[in-house]
DNA sequence: TCATGATATTAACACTGTTAACATGAAACG
DNA sequence: CGTTTCATGTTAACAGTGTTAATATCATGA
């Protein structure tokens, strides 16, 4: 499994989603991906920086594949912005459970590094954030009502990866449906 | 910081909480730890087995301040089954947010060892299974649904604490309030 | 043809978790 | 009291780790 000949970086990307996933984070080896890629030990370093690097582009590689998925959500759901952002919180979600092994990836957590992973998780978190000001404005809530609204909404949707990440519940469309029920709620009354 | 005469057990797991806050569980060191203590790298392996199990019994340390936390807690709030779910509900939270370094600990994740730190944290969850029988019976719902809105009311709260672990909103009594209030509707209505 | 720049290798450094062999000293028992 | 036992510590060693400096390879463009 993996080539030396090209694209050896995304070949090592590719074997660093499947040690995280054998291993854990906390016993991530440079020295085993390489050795799974047929490289020497010290030919990552050609691609990343160290070894902290590299698993952040290991989380921007998986972070990108969610943004495509995004966009094909967006061309199937319905076109006003509450649709949108509810099809995009219960897809989120639905992504990283069908997904087992990318939502490893993006659930990591590290605190030595100034969470550097929640800030690249959490793109999502931001990506959101260009549709929130129209929704804001949409529902005319003030500004700092609103914030915790979405708060409310975006700690359910991380809460419920994070839950399920912890073998709480099983994958069920009902819990899915439960979820956007009651994100779409938290949008309506206060 | 640090006692060899008595008491070394605690004396590495108060360094080890020290540790993690400062340089995160991926690079924990048992020798850094033991030098910490004033002792030598092989003392821990005479009170832990290994440094999974060193830091599983961190977790087990904090958790215990926790647990007599919620001891306060219940002794304080209304005696309604609700009144108490929620008082521990938003308990639980602050507990996280004004202890930053039990934060840390508590929110710490592994894949590697078949998520044992998730389990060790969410000794939260099945301690609030307690109230939860009566808290159904109470409530009129079938299981199935009381089920799936105790996981709504988990994953708000975990959520919550793993939002403002990444640093995205600020402390606010405000934001407790309202989560409050999210998780008391969800009780409510379906 | 030859210089250049990107990429991989080799060898070495300090550091890590873990263990086996040994030391020490306090408690338990005759 | 003497001795044995056992929990707790140390020392020395092993294999494996991240990282880097020095070196090799090799395609590409002048």
């Amino acid at each position: 499994m993996c080539a030396k000949t090209a694209g050896l970086r995304e070949a090592l990307i590719l074997a660093g989603i499947h040690e995280i996933n054998a291993n854990g984070v906390a016993a991530f080896s440079i020295r085993r991906v390489a050795d799974a890629c047929g490289v020497s030990c010290a030919a990552p370093y050609r691609h990343f920086e160290n070894k902290h690097d590299f698993i952040a582009a290991i989380i921007d590689y998986v972070n990108e594949i969610w943004a495509q998925e995004q966009e094909e959500i967006l061309k199937t759901c319905g076109d006003t912005l509450r649709e949108q952002t509810l099809a995009i919180s219960v897809g989120y979600v639905r992504f990283l459970m069908d997904h087992p092994t990318y939502r490893t990836v993006l659930m990591l957590h590290d605190e030595g590094f100034d969470n550097l992973y929640h800030k690249k998780r959490t793109k999502f978190g931001s990506l959101s954030q260009t549709l929130n000001a129209q929704l804001q404005e949409a529902s005319g809530y003030p500004p700092e009502v609103w914030e915790r609204k979405l708060m409310m909404a975006r700690a359910l949707i991380f809460g419920m990866v994070f839950l399920y990440d912890a073998g709480e519940f099983e994958y069920s469309e009902k819990t899915l449906e439960h979820m956007r029920y009651t994100i779409n709620r938290e949008f309506d009354i206060l």
